[in-house]
DNA sequence: CGCGTAATTATGCAAGTGTATAATTTCTCC
DNA sequence: GGAGAAATTATACACTTGCATAATTACGCG
């Protein structure tokens, strides 16, 4: 009746990495990145903690792999519905319901980017990443919302293209952040009518009719 | 030779309590809530672990006490000018102006935000603090909307007032946020312009021309 | 089927954590 | 100026943390 070792499944490199790297984020979401214990990640994903030694050289290791496999999933969740169909009009109405839809819009999402923000800002790499995802967001925004205005035969120079870009992002990322923190605060829909009617006033294009092709 | 026992100055209550909570500030911005521990805020405020306690029954009842002392600092600094002064589109322009300025706009600012996000979720008493604050800058956004649109001849239904607060609030939110997280990026004033003229383009009002008093 | 290797578990360690409590110092009041 | 009380320091303790290393197991390959 002594206590038996445990038993277990040999699994594949990058099935134990993925396990390991969800795993920590559920734990990020919830504690922080500090809060976000070796032993803990390693009850999360059924496994003793030596393991993720084997597969981390260190937590930070880990962390960061974890903080690049979110960014990564927010950007192809953002850019999935409709990312280069139809006007340029069109398109930009899908970034912008894109942004301010779940999984997108969702309370563990805005506590990863709160949590990894103290990260995010000291450790090199983590900073490299986050600059390189918020840059081609807006960019891409920029370039979404010169191709509407030019459409639309309104264009407009440089300096203010950059401005209405930053003005746009602004209004996505603070809908973005409200809805996450206050889930039951909108209704269903609400802050995808809300960000189109903000950014159809700001840009002087009308995204509210249903576009053609 | 011996090592000599530490000297000592008595302190009025609030004196000391007030120095521990802006240490406890400033290493929660810097290290996050579980990173700001008990010997490095004593060491910060210059004084022993033990005092903590004398004062605060637990590391939480000052985490807890330092956030309410934050909030408290960012409605104060955000409402500080202009307060109750000219036309409602002066005090709304005021508002803004506000708000996207610092120290209101910092990067320390952000990160106290995101680094007590999860707690906020968590603790109900800091969750109880956090919507407080929130419906009290966003009602009083709606207020300053709602006496604008009133006092240019254009008064709204409450549906539509309340739209138009959430998406003011939301740009401001972004660009204060774009502002905390990327302070070289932006021009002094120019969050301040790109938030007047978005918030003008939102609810039609003009807000960039110099007002009468 | 059995051998070897890599995956996985088990155990240990030194440093750091919050908190409790005892020892000392400062300051007020008479 | 001295006694008493409150503020402050000092010390200790149980627990958690990340990391290192040894012991074992599962599985592919002959």
């Amino acid at each position: 009746m002594t206590d038996e070792r445990r038993k277990f499944k040999r699994e594949s490199a990058e099935a134990r990495k993925e396990a390991l790297i969800l795993a920590t984020l559920e734990l990020v979401a919830d504690n922080g990145v500090r809060g976000a214990t070796v032993r803990g990640i390693a009850q999360r994903a059924d496994v003793t903690q030596g393991l993720i030694r084997h597969y981390f050289s260190s937590k930070e290791e880990l962390i960061i792999a974890a903080y690049e496999h979110h960014m990564n999933q927010m950007t192809d969740l953002t850019f999935a519905p409709g990312a280069a169909a139809g006007s340029a009009r069109a398109r930009l109405r899908a970034f912008v319901d894109g942004s301010l839809t779940p999984p997108v819009v969702d309370p563990r999402a805005l506590a990863l980017w709160a949590s990894f923000l103290n990260k995010v800002q000291n450790d090199p790499q983590m900073k490299e990443t986050h600059e390189r995802t918020y840059a081609y967001f807006r960019d891409r925004l920029e370039a979404l919302i010169t191709a509407a205005l030019e459409e639309a035969g309104r264009p407009a120079p440089a300096a203010r293209l950059r401005q209405l870009a930053i003005a746009c992002n602004a209004v996505i990322d603070g809908l973005w952040l409200e809805g996450g923190a206050l889930p039951d605060a909108f209704a269903p829909g609400e802050l995808v009518e809300i960000g189109r009617h903000s950014v159809a006033a700001i840009t002087g294009l009308d995204l509210m009719q249903e576009a053609g092709t």
